[in-house]
DNA sequence: AAACCTTCTGGAACCGATTCCAACAGTGGC
DNA sequence: GCCACTGTTGGAATCGGTTCCAGAAGGTTT
């Protein structure tokens, strides 16, 4: 049996309050009936118990991190940097993977509510007022999605499109598609209203291609109705999109860049490793774990603030060798 | 606030045991009493406190999840399977990424153990007697590593290289080069004992080639050592080794398979994506969660047992471009 | 020396569930 | 009509910490 505060208090002579103070408010204490504690404790390897202590003070030590499917190569860099971010405020992560589910985003959010001093929600689809709910009851950082004004980290995609545009622009293109993702992700209609003012700005036709699920066989499944729609480029949802692009392009014979150029989002690692490799936008994943859990900590730590919380995190296209110049036509 | 469950008891007019009876033991109770309380306690909203359960019971219905590097493409599938079937059980999965620090590994555990019921522990780099006396602790399955008789699941990697050396062989290759992975690696260790036999008993050549950090760059910086080591092959430690070792070759002029055979280990979702798409011997990683998943959760119903709870799943070569017949030399 | 203040300490209540034990009512057997 | 038994229930202890409160010990001020 591991060693509990009593044994503590019995082997330094002392009560359990004092044990208690020893270890959590040293300064309360004097020194040299905390020095007696300290050496009872690391005689018996005292830890104390996280779920004891969480009963008593409310408090669990834990942050529950929600994301739709960690085998999307956007989130492991994600999870590490909130893994890691956390770790040094002495949190621990319980992770849900909802498998794009919205009925499951929420059931899982209810069953760890208890288990979780805060969340670090990525809840592409469930709806703004079930997340609103969720924000009332416990504290939230939304991540990759912003809900009214409440607390989140998102990144610029509006810059992010406005920076693929120009580029796209400067080679030449005037005719472009957009290959959307899902119809109920938050992300793909944030992209698609500002690819759309973007593109009316910079005054570029853009073809919007059917909703696609996020993945390679959405992009291969895509790529002969972009063929189809007589553009010079496409910019896709996202990375996985993308590749399935350049793949299905390949297979059909046709040279990416040049006879078409394709842009991703995300900038997953993949992207640089393909043939050719793939322009995308970059989102600064480390950077949005890091931020979101910092949020969160300030969060926990001051129940008001939450106006002022909001982060927005800057992207940048990386060029790569899936655009070129713009095909005649 | 949220309801207790005396709060319930409170409005059902019963006792507190009796609301606890009716919810976790229905048969104990009246059925009339049963649903008094049911019907009071969906009046509430009321959830059991997870974290009073916990003290009481000594369950906390978490899992621990410790791998080196949810960045490496080879866990999201696994960490993905883990989380699906471990919510089948009630369990929730705290997550543990060690940035590949062995010291890290242990301090992580010990700061979990009481968190948890119990761990599945990809450790690759810490040493057999911590992870022996830590599952002397606490239930422990390990994952991807096999440590004496203690519960595993991991992959039969033996069998992987020996159909890779056969596939090669049946190509042609006399000569093949093994980049060995991180020293201090497990897997690396067992990798390597199984080429030395195989190779042997096959009668094939190998040169092994300096231990390499598992990452592109690893890969791409020991490419100049592989073609000086006049080899028709070369067999990675992982797919990540294999795609640097795509992306120096291919930056050199070196063409393959037509100059030299690649083939990787994991089969990572990108090695089917690059060009040529990368041979590597699959791992079932879903297989792997969910079996680990089980073995945990067996072990923490029945302390026995513990003998024959290891598995051994199969591994299977995936051929592709990479690989192809022996260049004349 | 008395009054007062500060610092430190121990006892006990508390967090919200689970579970052991005793008490009780109702049933059936004799 | 009494006893034994089963089925149901409430009271209270328990898990292992944290924290409030009261009191002891020691020092300072008048």
């Amino acid at each position: 049996m591991a060693a509990t505060i009593k044994d503590v208090a019995r082997l330094a002579g002392v009560s359990q309050s004092s044990v208690c103070r020893a270890l959590a408010a040293p300064d309360q204490v004097r020194p040299a009936t905390r020095e007696r504690v300290h050496q009872a404790a690391a005689q018996l390897g005292y830890r104390p118990n996280r779920v004891a202590r969480s009963l008593s003070t409310g408090r669990t030590g834990n942050i529950g991190l929600v994301l739709p499917d960690i085998a999307n190569p956007f989130f492991p860099g994600v999870v590490k940097a909130v893994q890691r971010r956390a770790r040094e405020f002495d949190l621990a992560v319980l992770l849900a993977d909802t498998d794009e589910d919205p009925a499951a985003e929420l059931e899982l959010i209810r069953t760890m509510t208890k288990q979780v001093d805060g969340f670090l929600l990525c809840c592409p689809r469930a709806s703004d007022e079930d997340l609103r709910s969720v924000s009332g009851d416990t504290p939230v950082v939304f991540v990759n999605r912003r809900v009214g004004h409440l607390p989140s980290v998102s990144f610029d995609s509006a810059d992010g499109i406005r920076q693929a545009i120009a580029h796209l622009a400067a080679l030449g293109h005037r005719r472009v598609a957009y290959v959307a993702g899902p119809r109920s992700s938050w992300v793909n209609r944030e992209r698609l209203r500002s690819i759309r003012s973007v593109a009316t700005a910079m005054d570029l036709e853009v073809v919007e291609a059917g909703n696609v699920i996020p993945t390679l066989e959405g992009g291969i499944a895509v790529a002969d109705q972009i063929l189809a729609a007589s553009v010079t480029a496409v910019i896709a949802f996202n990375d996985m999109i993308g590749l399935g692009l350049l793949s299905g392009f390949n297979a059909r014979g046709v040279n990416v860049p040049a006879d078409i150029s394709v842009v991703g989002f995300d900038n997953i690692p993949t992207a640089g490793l393909v043939n050719p490799p793939l322009t995308s936008v970059d989102m600064p994943k480390e950077q949005c774990g890091r931020s979101a859990v910092e949020l969160l900590v300030q969060l926990l730590n001051d129940r008001e603030g939450r106006a002022s919380s909001r982060r927005l995190l800057p992207t940048q296209l990386i060029v790569r060798g899936s655009t070129g110049p713009a095909a005649r036509t």
